[in-house]
DNA sequence: AAAAATATGTTGAATTTTCAACAAATAGTG
DNA sequence: CACTATTTGTTGAAAATTCAACATATTTTT
């Protein structure tokens, strides 16, 4: 168990904790390791939504059993990820998706309840982690809305200058670099690649863009008009 | 301010918290209420991200700017509904969008901070209001979640097979009512109206569903290969 | 430096969506 | 019940997307 301190120093949910105290933590929060062969079900659908799990090592995915039985991959997660935290601090009873191991992983899973609930002998630590939990769901919340603002644009014109808008946005420059290569644009945009290709080369065109690979500059800016 | 409490109770927020304690621990909290007349600004963007809201009465709507200086409503809040919440538990520093009174409202406004450090006098219902926070969180990643899932897939059908999937499922049954008429539900699913309705109506004659109105079957479902 | 692998750009045909305009059905009102 | 307003369905043309197939560029490997 000590042995893993050091992944979880650097996990979002144990952020301004001590190395020293996790130990003692973990044991406060009945937290278990699980070791995971390649393929094998760390969480399944139907299972009780109660478990949060961090990523030790190796790498798990969180996969959706539609209606009529197709699997889709909804999300991939490495080394000190969080997961399932969205489903286990709901209240939802039962969980909706399949967690699996897509390599050969460990994981730490925590019981949701013994975090939210202050344990009786009150460690000084339990409050952070409490705050880590909910900074950690607020992440992902705003997140996923960024993502809801992009795909909900029917173009994927707009799609794609909604997106480089945010990013120009946060970096505070109109000439930036994106994280993504062609092909993980296009999965983000929800577009076809080669569409996305094309409809980079007319927007470059056209001088509303400038793009060279990842690296974008959005011209065109109105004068603010706030 | 007494006054108010009776909204409260039906607040997420204040879920499990009695009716008698709401006022002390809105003074604890330091809330205050705000009377806003109808498109006057609660939040801008660039303020800091650090209130939370929940409306007394009237009507809210969470508008966005983006990078252009296009105006769009991202959703819309009404009585005893909570808002900003997701901005001012996560670690970003000022609000990305402005709360505005889309009718005269009144609001209670409270800062986040105050409720995730647990106070001094310990209140007894601190506790319980910082796992509402969480549960409302976590409840708005589930939703944009699922939506995220819906609006992701490329054609209408896909789109519309995969949301009324997810009811059915939360139904428990093929036969289910949703809560949207069709121009609505063409806006969660970010699609035409009058493409939907035809849509509709070549599933039909395909067997697929059965349609009238908001009320829906599922046919042609596989034997359950899980 | 050459070869192989990967990433990106380009094209045209088929499919799908949007858009506008209107028809039909339903709900609401006096 | 008749009238009006609202919602839903239908249609065809225009626009956009996907898809497949291939060309070009870049990176990695040997």
């Amino acid at each position: 168990m000590k042995f893993f301190c050091n992944y979880l120093h650097e996990s979002p949910l144990f952020a301004g904790i001590s190395k020293n105290c996790i130990p003692a933590m973990l044991g406060c929060l009945g937290a278990r390791t699980l070791e995971c062969k390649k393929g094998s079900a760390i969480i399944s659908i139907g299972d009780r939504a109660e478990n949060l799990g961090v990523v030790l090592n190796g790498k798990i995915q969180m996969v959706n059993l539609d209606y009529y039985g197709n699997r889709s991959i909804v999300a991939e997660m490495e080394s000190s990820q969080v997961f399932g935290e969205v489903f286990a601090c709901s209240d939802i009873a039962v969980m909706p998706v399949d967690i699996v191991a897509s390599e050969d992983s460990s994981v730490l899973l925590l019981n949701a309840r013994r975090i939210t609930q202050v344990c009786t002998n009150a460690c000084t630590f339990h409050r952070q982690i409490i705050f880590n939990l909910l900074k950690i769901v607020a992440a992902k919340g705003l997140m996923f809305g960024q993502k809801i603002n992009v795909v909900s644009k029917r173009t994927t014109r707009e799609k794609l200058l909604t997106y480089l808008g945010t990013v120009a946005e946060q970096a505070g420059d109109d000439t930036f670099t994106i994280p993504y290569n062609r092909q993980e644009l296009a999965d983000y945009l929800e577009v076809d690649r080669s569409g996305l290709s094309s409809e980079i080369g007319k927007m470059c065109k056209e001088g509303i863009i400038r793009c060279h690979r990842s690296n974008f500059t959005l011209l065109h800016k109105q004068p603010d008009c706030r």
